[in-house]
DNA sequence: TTGTATGCGTTATCAG
DNA sequence: CTGATAACGCATACAA
C-alpha cells in the first residue's frame, strides 16, 4: 500500500496526497476523498521512503552507561517523555561501561541518521573528547559538564562539600571516603573534590589512605568497608560516591554488627529508592535525575530546529541538589 | 558522499562498490581499489537507503511498562545484549504503564517497520489480544505467557507456591498477602493464585480481607502494610506481589518498631540488589531476568530469520526459579 | 490549487 | 565477473 494507489483510489495525485499528509495545501473536496480512502485503507506512509526523502529520521541515539541503575534510568524517563510527546523515538545504545563502545555507538549513529543524540557522560578520555568534537548531529551531554557541547549537570562538587559539612557537624570527624575513577569528573572527582575541600575547610587534614575507590557496584562498599574498618580502626563515618556503594558498606557493617550511625554513620549520593527503607534509614543527596533528562530533551529539540543558525553557542546548566537527612549519620 | 562518487573514485560501477559491501561478488583488483578509496574517504552507505531498498531496517522495538525497575531493566539487558552482537538496534517505548499506550507503539512501530518487536507484557486486554494477533511482524512475548505469540515466562505460579511453603515452615501461620491488579496475569493472578494454593494445600483458609491490592510502587506496600496491622493485629506474616512493594511494607514495619521477623515477616519477588542489603535481609524469589531477555532475542532472531517459513509454531518457555532464604521470615 | 517529473542512495535484475 | 538500469515510496520544484 503506497502513496499512488492511494491517490488513484481517490481519483488524485500522488502530490496531492503527500500534500495532505504534510502541509494540506489542497482543496476541502479532495481532501475528503484523500481521507475517506485513508480511513479505509488503514494507510500509512512508510517512515523509511518519507527518511530518504528528508533526511529526517525522528530517531534519537541515546548512549548510557548501564540501564540497570536508578540514576540512569531517571534521566532516561525524563528524555523519553519529552521526546516522544514531539513524535521521536529512542534508540538506546547501552555502553556496559565500556567507554569505547560510546565511540562505536557514535559512528553507528552517524550511520543510523539519528536527528540528535543524548549522551549520559561518564569517562573524558582524549579519544572521546575528538571524537565527540567531530559529531556534527546536535547533542546534549547529561551529567558531566561538557566544553564542547551543550550540557545540563549537576552540583557534584557542591552537593558533596554541603554533605560533608553536615557530617562534620553531626560530630563525626574521622571520615573514610569510597569514590569512584577521578576520570568520572562528575561522579569521581568532583565528589571527591568536594569532600576533601570541606575537610579542609574545618581544619582536618585527610590523609591519602582514607581514600578509597572502586568500581559503581554494591561490591566495592563491601570490599571497601572492610579495608576501611582494618586499616582505621577509629574510623567514625564513610562518605560513598553513590547510594548503591553506600549499600554495600551498609551491608558489610551490619554483618559485622557495626551500628550505623553510633559506630559508623554512613552517607550515599543519589537518594535511590532504597535509601528510606532501609533501618536505619541512609543520608544522601538528591540530584534532580528526571529534570535533567527533561531539560535535556528540551535543549535538544531546540538545538534539533535550530540547526541551521550558525551560531551555536553551547548552553551549559548547572542543576541544584537537595541533602536527604536521614538517619545514618 | 554517496555509493556513484566512490564508484567513480575507484573506477568502477555503482554495483560493483554495493556486491563489495554485500556478498563480495568481485574481483580481487576491483576490491582492492574500492577498499582504498572506501578507507580513504570514510564512506559508509545510508542506513536509509538501505532500508528502503531492502526493507529492513535492523531496528527492533521495544515495548516497556516502565524504565526504572530493577527487573525490566534487567530484562532489557539480556535483550540488548544478544541483539547489538547481531547488528540491531533497540527502539525503547516506555508505556508508563497505561495499556493504551501499548497498542499505540504497535501502531508506530508498524510504521517505522522495525523488524522484530520483544515485547514485556503486563495485562491483557480484549483489545490487546486483538492488537497483538494482528502484528505481522515478528514478537516475542516476555515476562507473561501468550497463546497468540512465542514467549518468555517466569513460574510464578510455582514459585509463589513454594514461598508460601517456605514461609509456612518458618511458623508463620497468619499470612497477610499484598498483591497487584489481576489483569497482570503473571504478578497479579499466578502469584496470588500460588500464595493461596499453598496456604489452602496446608489446611489454613485465608480469608478474603487478608488479601490487598495496590500499585507497583513502595507506597503500596507501606499503606497496605498500616491497614494489615489496624485490620489484622494477630498476622505474623506478609507476603509481597515484588520487592518494591515489600521495601514499602517493611518501611512502614521499621518506621512503627515492629521487628522483622520476629513480629510480622515479610517476603517479596524478584531477587532485588536490594533485598540483601536490608537488615533484616528480605526473603524473595530469583528470577532469571537477564536470562528471560537473552533467551527472548535469541528466539525472536530466529523468527525473523525464518520470516518465510509459513509453518511458525509459536514456542513457550517456562523459566525456573529460586527461593532465596534471608532474614525477613 | 493541482499534477508531472525528478531524485533521495541503495540493491536486484539482467544482459553482457 | 561486471555494469547499466530499474525499482523502493515519498516530497518537492516547477509548470499548468
Amino acid at each position: 500500500m503506497n502513496i499512488r494507489e492511494i491517490a488513484k483510489m481517490a481519483g488524485v495525485s500522488p502530490a496531492a496526497v503527500s500534500r495532505y499528509l504534510n502541509n494540506g495545501y489542497i482543496s476541502r473536496e479532495k481532501s475528503d476523498a484523500i481521507k475517506k480512502v485513508i480511513d479505509e485503507t488503514g494507510y500509512m506512509p512508510s517512515h523509511q521512503a518519507q527518511t530518504l526523502r528528508t533526511g529526517k529520521t525522528k530517531l534519537i541515539g541515546v548512549i548510557i552507561p548501564r540501564i540497570n541503575s536508578d540514576s540512569i534510568s531517571s534521566v532516561v524517563a525524563g528524555v523519553s517523555e519529552v521526546l516522544t510527546a514531539e513524535g521521536y523515538q529512542l534508540i538506546l545504545a547501552n555502553t556496559d561501561n565500556d567507554a569505547d563502545k560510546e565511540i562505536d555507538y557514535l559512528e553507528t549513529f552517524k550511520q543510523t541518521n539519528v536527528d540528535g543524540i543524548i549522551h549520559l557522560g561518564t569517562i573524558k578520555s582524549a579519544k572521546h573528547k575528538k571524537a565527540f568534537k567531530a559529531v556534527t548531529t546536535p547533542l546534549v551531554v547529561l551529567g558531566q559538564e561538557s566544553e564542547s557541547a551543550s550540557c545540563i549537570f549537576h552540583d557534584d562538587y557542591g552537593a558533596s562539600f554541603s554533605l560533608t559539612d553536615y557530617v562534620l557537624s553531626k560530630n563525626h570527624k574521622h571520615i573514610a571516603y569510597i569514590g569512584v575513577t577521578e576520570k568520572d569528573i562528575a561522579v569521581g572527582y568532583m565528589r571527591k573534590q568536594g569532600f576533601l575541600d570541606a575537610m579542609e575547610k574545618a581544619g582536618l587534614h585527610v590523609p591519602k589512605n582514607m581514600l578509597y575507590q572502586g568500581n559503581f557496584r554494591m561490591d566495592n562498599g563491601y570490599s571497601n568497608a572492610e579495608k576501611i574498618l582494618k586499616d582505621h580502626p577509629d574510623v567514625d563515618a564513610i562518605i560513598c560516591a553513590t547510594d548503591t556503594i553506600a549499600l554495600g558498606a551498609i551491608k558489610y557493617l551490619n554483618e559485622h554488627h557495626i551500628s550505623i550511625p553510633d559506630q559508623v554513620g554512613v552517607a550515599g549520593f543519589g537518594d535511590s529508592k532504597t535509601s528510606s527503607v532501609l533501618s536505619p534509614s541512609l543520608t544522601t543527596v538528591h540530584f534532580y535525575y528526571k529534570e535533567c533528562g527533561i531539560e535535556g530533551a528540551k535543549l535538544l529539540l531546540e538545538r534539533i530546529q535550530n540547526e541551521n543558525s550558525s551560531a551555536r553557542p553551547s548552553q551549559a546548566i548547572k542543576l541544584d541538589y537537595r541533602i536527604i537527612e536521614n538517619q545514618s549519620i
